[in-house]
DNA sequence: CGGGGGCCTTGATCCAGGTCAACCGGACGT
DNA sequence: ACGTCCGGTTGACCTGGATCAAGGCCCCCG
């Protein structure tokens, strides 16, 4: 029911040639502590990932043998219970760091959505890179502090919120998340399906697709095309969000 | 409806007197990073602050001033939405550390539900100590990441799972959670209410008391007394906790 | 240019869990 | 001893969102 694609083992190789003075990516992730005139250090671990949309980059369960940064694109990463039920633990976007919970094995499953590079690194090489660097172990934590504190009201919003309240936050927080594609105040891009919002969201896809319709019907906001729209009325989206009467 | 009740100002100590050898918390809490000969570091830091049962550490929105080690007993954290739904975040115990998230101002409220002591540290005070004690550093980004996961695991819970699989999921995790009260295998130790519990799990409390007299109706589960019941079947509780059809 | 397969939308119906309400029992204060 | 309060349990009913089902649109491919 979910493709498995293999990662093509000729895809991802060593570069060593200063690829990371020119990442995009590096302002807005954990590499950003690292002063350029270490840069070297990490290229030397770097490893780029091309991904087509749909392929994984490692599943639930496998030995955890790498950790990734997000450079372009976007990734969701998924936990299935036994009878197929899906939950999307979050949608990852350039500048994200992947690897921050994981032990012996990966607890998620990561998949790209779309085209998308990111950046590997063996995780024994990495940690070797930590215990060298104090910089980047202290900007992991404090990127660890920010996901605990996106998980917290993550869990608000599954524990507590109507579907309303939950497509609006999600609309709300989405274009944060992708630094790379700012665009105009307002506009929203999905890259994801109705069904994977609705299995972030704790949802089924009619669901998310009624409340979408709701919404623009309501005038908060505007379909552009498929799977972009503009927050016309982004106050009263908020209130709705934050469950104002 | 929520109490606020305010800390006395006189309940905090800064105690000095090398109290942090004889705290039966610190195996479990990031202060096991700290090496014996350098504990009067922390000693000198450290305020021994004792709660009664509902007394408030912090709310949300407060200026964050302090992080936190519980000692003894276990605190709820929540958050409120505008019209009383309320979320509980988590449920911690001896061992548990408080602040990882935090930044200008806690995201959550923090009360005791029982009888509880905290250790309690000025945040600028013990950013300074992460700075100078790099163990202690690499111990909150191993909590972060435990805590991360388990959010992940939370969030996968409360997106998907029924409320049977929620109680059974919470009557498996719960005792691990509280190293101080290992107890025989199986018991169950509940020292919050229905209503707590239903806000952790993202149901009412009816649906839980209801849960758990099915549970104990099928004979998963026996009560030994009020709030305390022992687990009769473990694998079937953990296979219904994890949706094993 | 025609056919097929995703993905999305919309409608009709169903049901797990929410809501409202009654009652029980233990802990407490007087 | 008694009343009150708070937490828990149980029952009856309701409803938001799930489920089941039918098309529609768009894109890709032959």
């Amino acid at each position: 029911m979910f493709e498995l694609n293999k990662l093509p083992a000729d895809c991802a190789q060593r570069r060593g040639g200063g690829g990371c003075a020119y990442c995009r990516a590096r302002p807005f992730s954990v590499c950003a502590s690292v002063p350029d005139a270490d840069l070297h250090r990490l290229d030397a671990l770097a490893e780029t990932v091309v991904l087509a949309a749909g392929q994984a980059l490692f599943h639930e369960g496998d030995p955890a043998g790498h950790v990734f940064n997000v450079t372009s694109g976007s990734v969701r990463t998924y936990r299935l219970l036994a009878d197929g039920r899906r939950h999307i633990a979050g949608f990852l976007f350039a500048g994200d760091f992947i690897g921050l919970g994981v032990g012996e094995t990966y607890g998620l499953s990561a998949e790209a959505i779309e085209a998308t590079t990111v950046c590997r690194f063996r995780a024994s090489e990495y940690r070797a890179l930590m215990a060298e660097r104090r910089e980047l172990e202290a900007a992991l934590l404090a990127r660890a502090g920010d996901e605990l504190a996106a998980a917290q009201r993550q869990m608000l919003l599954l524990a507590r919120k109507t579907a309303l309240e939950r497509v609006a936050s999600f609309l709300l927080d989405l274009p944060a998340a992708d630094p790379l594609r700012p665009g105009p105040a307002g506009i929203v891009r999905l890259p994801m399906t109705r069904s994977e919002m609705a299995d972030y969201l704790g949802l089924t896809l009619e669901t998310v697709s009624r409340t979408l319709t709701r919404l623009k019907r309501s005038g908060l906001v505007r379909q552009l095309a498929l799977n972009e729209l503009r927050v016309e009325k982004p106050d009263a989206l908020r209130a709705l969000a934050d469950g104002g009467a």
